[in-house]
RNA sequence: GUGGCUGUAGCUCAGUUGGUUAGAGCGUCAGGUUGUGGCCCUGAAGGCCGGGGGUUCGAGACCCCUCAGUCACCCCA
């Protein structure tokens, strides 16, 4: 083996790219029926946009972007997620003058430099939506909607819907300097990578991993008991939506997204058949964003999700990605003389929209019939010196095993009435 | 960046206290049927045992280094 494939990246092969068209299939359905449109941005942008929107403190700026010099000495950066980008297109093409209310949705590959594991690659592939252009409860409510609804519908059970409010400029400052006051009193007893955070992003301590920690602030002050007014509001009334659609969730305090970004409210949706990298998928309000990327003051919500880890999920659970696609017809060749007859026979049924598979002429029958079946053909057709003499093929139904006689001219017509009753 | 585990055929894995020529199942190919798939039977192809160094009369196995994969930490989708 000379050559490997870049670490952290996979192949998906072509046994199983049908998965993957049937949750993209999916995912297209389910925005077209919330009315969102695609969006798609290029997969690098100028290095500034994300490290200026994401948050120099963060992990993904700090040191999990795929960052190199262009030829002309621009820094640019593989994407490490969408939302900057959305943005930036949603500000440098003005889509807020053509209508107040921008609904779009996204689905590609993503980059990011770490150290792999389960559900952590570094091309990874992600679909969201991002809802640009009000501050109103109901949008949060949709987006949430939209991504559950694309879980609901593929089948996927026991998923933890978490959801809280991180707040807002005037309010967070406030618990902030709460939290921090608590946390100094325990400061001592906290992991070496906590002591850290107290300094950098003090809200992270809250969702440690580290056991101890968590004892550690077991009683220590949650941001939903600092909102303020307006933000208290509307996290109710996301509560109170929610209620009145059926849709169960979890309030959990101590839920903070990683993104410096975010404001007002922030959700996970969670599966126990992920590994320790257990978010499906995660969102939030980001209403500062706009403004601090030069445009107009401008309120949005979103949500992104991982496709390599909703397929782990699905695998998990046993659940169905539709049926690999097979061919209609299998010709089976004999000889030069059946080829000449077979390619405008294939050729004609091919624009009659059936799709078909030439068997290798230089192998034998009983070859191209293993192969066949091994293709799940539904009909094999063979054609041999016999069959041209007497303009005449041979049509097996490989269900019944069954096989009759069929004049070449009425190929088409018998393949229709068999194939689309 | 740190740690645990694992690297033997295309895939999943055996391989005894170090001992002749490297094993199985699945898959692939061919034959058993001059032109008929699945099941069955027979056979074949396919291995620098991840790489390098060392110990030894002798290494797939033991030691060191290295690379890769994987899981976990950190963080995130």
């Amino acid at each position: 083996m000379n050559y490997r494939i870049p670490t952290g990246t996979k192949d998906i092969l072509p046994s199983e790219i049908y998965k993957w068209h049937f949750v993209e299939n999916k995912i297209r359905d389910v925005m077209r029926r919330f009315n969102y449109a695609e969006i798609r941005t290029p997969m690098f942008e100028y290095t500034e946009l994300f490290s200026r929107s994401i948050g120099e403190s963060t992990d993904v700026v700090g040191k999990e972007m795929y960052t190199f010099l262009d030829k002309g000495n621009e820094s640019l950066t593989l994407r490490p997620e969408m939302t900057a980008s959305v943005m930036r297109a949603f500000i440098e093409n003005s889509l807020g003058e053509l209508q107040s209310l921008n609904k779009v949705y996204y689905i590609g590959p993503m980059f990011r430099q770490e150290r792999p594991q389960k559900g952590r690659l570094r091309q990874f592939h992600q679909f969201g939506v991002e809802c640009i252009g009000s501050q109103a409860p109901e949008n949060d409510v949709e987006t949430m909607a939209v991504a559950l609804s694309i879980y609901e519908e593929l089948g996927i059970k026991n998923l933890n819907f978490k959801i809280n409010s991180v707040g807002c400029h005037t309010c967070r400052p406030r618990y902030r300097e709460a939290l921090v006051t608590f946390l100094e009193n325990v400061k001592n007893d906290l992991s070496a990578e906590s002591q850290k955070r107290l300094l950098t992003n003090p809200m992270r301590i809250l969702d440690s991993k580290n056991e101890k920690d968590f004892q550690l602030t077991a009683n220590a002050p949650l941001m939903n008991s600092y909102l303020c007014k307006e933000c208290s509001a509307h996290f109710d009334k996301v509560q109170a939506m929610l209620q009145s659609m059926n849709i169960a969730f979890e309030i959990d305090g101590r839920l903070v997204r990683g993104l410096d970004y975010y404001t007002k409210t922030a959700y996970e949706i969670q599966s126990e058949n992920l590994g320790s990298q257990n978010a499906l998928g995660g969102g939030g309000r980001y209403d500062l964003l706009a403004e601090s990327l030069g445009g107009k003051p401008t309120p949005a919500v979103g949500f992104a999700a991982g496709i390599e880890r909703l397929i782990i999920v699905m695998e998990a659970e046993k659940l169905s990605f539709g049926e690999a696609p097979k061919p209609d017809v299998y010709f089976v060749v004999l000889g030069e003389t059946a080829l000449k007859a077979v390619l405008p026979l294939a050729r004609q049924l091919r624009q009659l929209a059936f799709a078909c598979e030439i068997g290798q002429n230089d192998r034998s029958l009983k070859a191209q019939m293993r192969d066949a079946n091994r293709q799940n053909a539904r009909y094999v057709v063979i054609i041999g010196e016999n069959e041209v003499a007497q303009n005449q093929c041979a049509i097996k139904d490989m269900k019944s095993g069954e096989q009759k006689n069929c004049p070449l001219n009425e190929l088409s017509v018998v393949l229709n009435g068999a194939l689309k009753p």
